[in-house]
DNA sequence: AGGTTATATAACGGATTTGTTATACAGAGA
DNA sequence: TCTCTGTATAACAAATCCGTTATATAACCT
């Protein structure tokens, strides 16, 4: 059970064709952020607040390894079965988008 | 099963919290538009554009009777079980709003 | 017809969003 | 230490959002 402004903040971050498609990706698994740089055609600072929006809603983790940030859905999170079932309703979208760095997946 | 760009784009139209008290209000029945301007304390024409946002986006259908226009959930739309779904997350939000109009509910 | 009420549209302003480029920071490795 | 790579932040511009006030339209009623 959620409050309106809280569900309505949220929606916020989900309302956005690039958040909601690193989402989808994410939901097969954890994923470097170097790979959505690799995957989208917008700048790598871009993508980097994109993150950060859905890091500070609670929607993700993070996982430091060297260089490399890897992202993963926030399974804790208030919002995650929302987020699940969302997902859930979209259409399988094939990544053209392999990682071209060393960051091991 | 839905595209990343048109979820994306329904989300946008939910991710207001005027809009989902609005829905969550018509969950409950259809609505008349006036006692939506009862309710909010916003102006009237503000409540007339929310009501037309979510109406192009196919969430609503309305009915007119005499001068007052009536509001209700789209069963139809295909975005329908998400809103319900979403719909049945928030807290049931006490409507100190009665319409103060003759427009017989 | 003229007035009243309900709703919609137009025009505008301030705040927010989402991209950009430039720059800073962090870790790896020669 | 110096450089390279990956990521984050700052500063800015264009577009969108969401409110306002003023005005138009539609239906009702005398």
């Amino acid at each position: 059970m959620h409050t309106v402004d809280d569900l309505s903040k949220v929606l916020k971050v989900l309302a956005d064709p690039t958040r909601l498609t690193m989402l989808k990706q994410m939901q097969g698994g954890e994923q470097c952020a170097c790979s959505f740089v690799d995957c989208f055609d917008i700048s790598q600072p871009a993508i980097s607040r994109h993150l950060k929006m859905m890091r500070q809603a609670g929607l993700l983790l993070e996982r430091r390894d060297k260089q490399w940030i890897h992202y993963r859905l926030n399974e804790t999170s208030p919002f995650y079965s929302i987020v699940i079932d969302l997902l859930d309703k979209i259409e399988t979208v094939e990544a053209n988008c392999d990682c071209e760095t060393d960051c091991a997946i």
